[in-house]
DNA sequence: TCTGGGGTCCTAGGACCC
DNA sequence: TCTGGGGTCCTAGGACCC
């Protein structure tokens, strides 16, 4: 007689994934009452569902419908703005929450968070499964928004196991289930694959996370690439990707894009539009201590055409003074009259810290100096009195536009900002900061 | 007639060097 | 000056994610 116990430690690690359920929505729903139940959509500075309600999805709403769309569909359909600091605010107070379980917790998104509670069993004196349905319900019940939460054996499984009940579900998935989870899970549906994979994969005959499990190594690293090839060892069950609890503290790139409606061919408001974002990529830029050395400039028009070029700087900057001039010649080779454009965007790249950056022969240490303290001037007014209270004299043509479409969403903010401009000049008797840029 | 605004990582191929 | 082998670094672009 076999005197050994059938005991089967199915949890070599215990990885958590929990996922707010239609999060901007639920939020706006915790915070007014009112509106619980209701369908409702957010997004409607940009006249798209940006986030939806489950009533708003079931009367057949999707994201990306436009505002008048939504309208027809469903007239009792609430629209909101999108109001990233409540979300932010929540999700603040919802990673805290999780905190207090596990000293293991990555921020993933917004509304997403893996935890890693392998080892927790007995200093929390509950199983991994009491633990989740814990986490869970402190959560649903002291922010007022639904969670959907997956256990099993790495950040991969955890998240097929958090999609699989939603809202409000909870999935556990021990190593003797994971097959029975893939089974029932699509190729599209796994982490990391998209529609390009997927559907070379069906070509080649899978159809489900099973399917692709089931394959042998030599198959998987033929067909597939690095990030694959991972992917498959996470469904077989092993831990490949670390939950990570550091805090985000810099970035390889940073891009700042707008849209707008109507689209316009109006040259200086379109070249205001893209100095615009340049003034909210360094903003950012400077908060983290970062300085760019190469950028992307980018014009899309009405037909999703996209005009874009790459910018070197002599030297690596975070001041929009400086990077500025270097824009405007090229956005003049870019530019067309005759098309009409609905955005502009820049990306920030080879970003290095801004400490000692060195100066090359061709910049002038006094000038690069005075633009140093005057930008430092300007973060304090905008700490002072808000974001783009002091502006460069070439975003103005964005003031000029706002005020004759009158009264919508995007624009109130734009006049709010240019009061506020008046009232500094006023007060500290400045002019505007105009530059030549 | 159009689904926004951020990001990251990986790979293939060219440039350059020995 | 040609041919081949081999290594490193950079860049463009693809693919994915929320």
């Amino acid at each position: 007689m076999n005197s050994q116990p059938l005991i089967i430690n199915s949890w070599p690690q215990a990885i958590l994934h929990i996922d707010g359920d239609a999060f901007f929505a639920s939020c706006e729903q915790s915070i007014h009452p009112e509106y619980r139940g209701r369908p409702l959509i957010t997004g409607k500075e940009r006249g798209i569902a940006a986030a939806l309600s489950y009533e708003a999805k079931k009367r057949g709403v999707r994201r990306g419908m436009r505002i008048f769309e939504v309208k027809k569909l469903c007239p009792d359909c609430i629209i909101l703005p999108s109001d990233y600091e409540t979300y932010s605010l929540i999700s603040r107070k919802m990673f805290n929450i999780i905190k207090k379980y596990s000293p293991c917790v990555e921020e993933y998104s917004i509304d997403e968070a893996f935890v890693d509670l392998t080892g927790l069993k007995r200093p929390l004196n509950m199983s991994y499964e009491k633990i989740a349905g814990e986490i869970k319900r402190n959560i649903e019940k002291s922010l007022d928004i639904s969670v959907s939460v997956g256990l099993s054996l790495n950040k991969s499984l955890a998240k097929l196991a958090s999609n699989y009940r939603k809202p409000s579900g909870i999935t556990i998935v021990p190593g003797s289930y994971v097959h029975l989870l893939l089974a029932k899970v699509s190729l599209i549906d796994i982490w990391g694959i998209g529609i390009n994979t997927a559907s070379y994969l069906q070509k080649l005959g899978l159809r489900t996370a099973l399917d692709l499990a089931q394959k042998n190594e030599d198959f998987v690293k033929k067909k597939l690439t690095k990030p694959g090839v991972e992917i498959w060892k996470e469904l077989l069950g092993e831990y490949i990707y670390h939950v990570d609890p550091n805090e985000k503290d810099t970035y390889k790139s940073i891009s700042k894009v707008k849209t707008f409606t109507p689209a316009s061919s109006d040259r200086d408001f379109i070249y205001a539009q893209l100095i615009r974002n340049l003034e909210n990529a360094c903003l950012k830029m400077r908060r983290y201590n970062l300085a760019a050395s190469k950028l992307f400039i980018f014009l899309k028009t009405q037909s999703y055409e996209s005009f874009g070029v790459e910018i070197k700087l002599n030297r690596a900057t975070s001041y929009e003074m400086e990077i500025a001039p270097n824009i405007k010649s090229v956005f003049y080779k870019i530019f067309n009259e005759k098309l009409s454009y609905r955005q502009t965007g820049i990306v920030l790249v080879d970003l290095r810290e801004d400490n000692r950056i060195q100066y090359s022969l061709f910049d002038d240490p006094v000038r690069v100096e005075k633009i140093k303290a005057i930008s430092q001037s300007i973060n304090e007014l905008d700490r002072t009195f808000g974001k783009h209270s002091v502006f460069l004299g070439s975003t103005l043509p964005i003031q000029k536009f706002s005020q004759h479409l009158g009264s919508r969403g995007d624009i109130s903010q734009r006049k709010q900002t240019l009061m506020k401009g008046e009232n500094i000049r006023q007060r500290l008797n400045l002019p505007y900061l105009f530059t030549q840029i």
